[in-house]
DNA sequence: CCAATAGTCAAGTGGACGCTTAAGTATCGA
DNA sequence: TCGATACTTAAGCGTCCACTTGACTATTGG
């Protein structure tokens, strides 16, 4: 084992930021441009733009460029495949125990 | 909204190190001691433990010492935690999709 | 008792991160 | 055409991160 999975290390770091996980609750309600995404948020234009750049580049997120509005979307493959992570080491905690269980039991009095 | 929810921050923080998603992978399969831990990893012990930290920092793992020996097993409740709001993020994205498709059958020629 | 084992602690280093400011480019609306 | 809008780019700054080395402590088997 001990495979480098790059792309889960990029998701799992974009995600770690909270700024960027309400970029992304904001943006499964739907597409938004740049300056909609920083309206709420406390910081420069140009740290939020920094921010995107790390969720493009992790993939959870996609932009088009229309005139001079860029307009941001998830893609929730991504999002699907850091899930699916989670719940494989949470089924092999769960079908471990039933072993563990099962063979308390077939040993019992 | 904007609420910074902390141990988010710290859960995926820690799982977007390999290092420490291999960990995890081993612990779901049964408790281990901190060398056992060591062993694969191709680094220092004590780079090791400095992981096993940030792991238990985030609540990821829990370890308890008996005698000289440091055994730490996985806390699936905060992976669940985790598991929880990206399937959360992918089903208002789904309902999202639905409402759009309503939407649009209703206004069909 | 004492050597090997198992882990702990602290300091240091190079590089990545989150953010800022400042200056620039491209587009649109009147 | 000209000013406002919507980013974009680059440099800089303080902090955090992953890892190392080296010294140290506590336990245990013979």
């Amino acid at each position: 084992m001990l495979k480098h999975d790059a792309d889960l290390d990029r998701v799992f770091q974009a995600l770690s930021d909270p700024t960027r996980r309400a970029i992304v609750e904001r943006l499964v309600r739907g597409p938004a441009s740049v300056s909609q995404l920083a309206e709420p948020l406390p910081m420069s234009l140009a740290a939020v733009v920094q921010h995107i750049q790390v969720l493009e580049g992790s993939g959870l997120v996609h932009s088009e460029k229309v005139g001079r509005v860029r307009t941001c979307r998830v893609e929730p493959t991504v999002l699907r495949r850091a899930e699916e992570w989670l719940a494989n080491q949470r089924t092999l905690w769960e079908t471990r125990l039933e072993r563990l269980g099962d063979f308390l039991a077939e040993n019992e009095t």
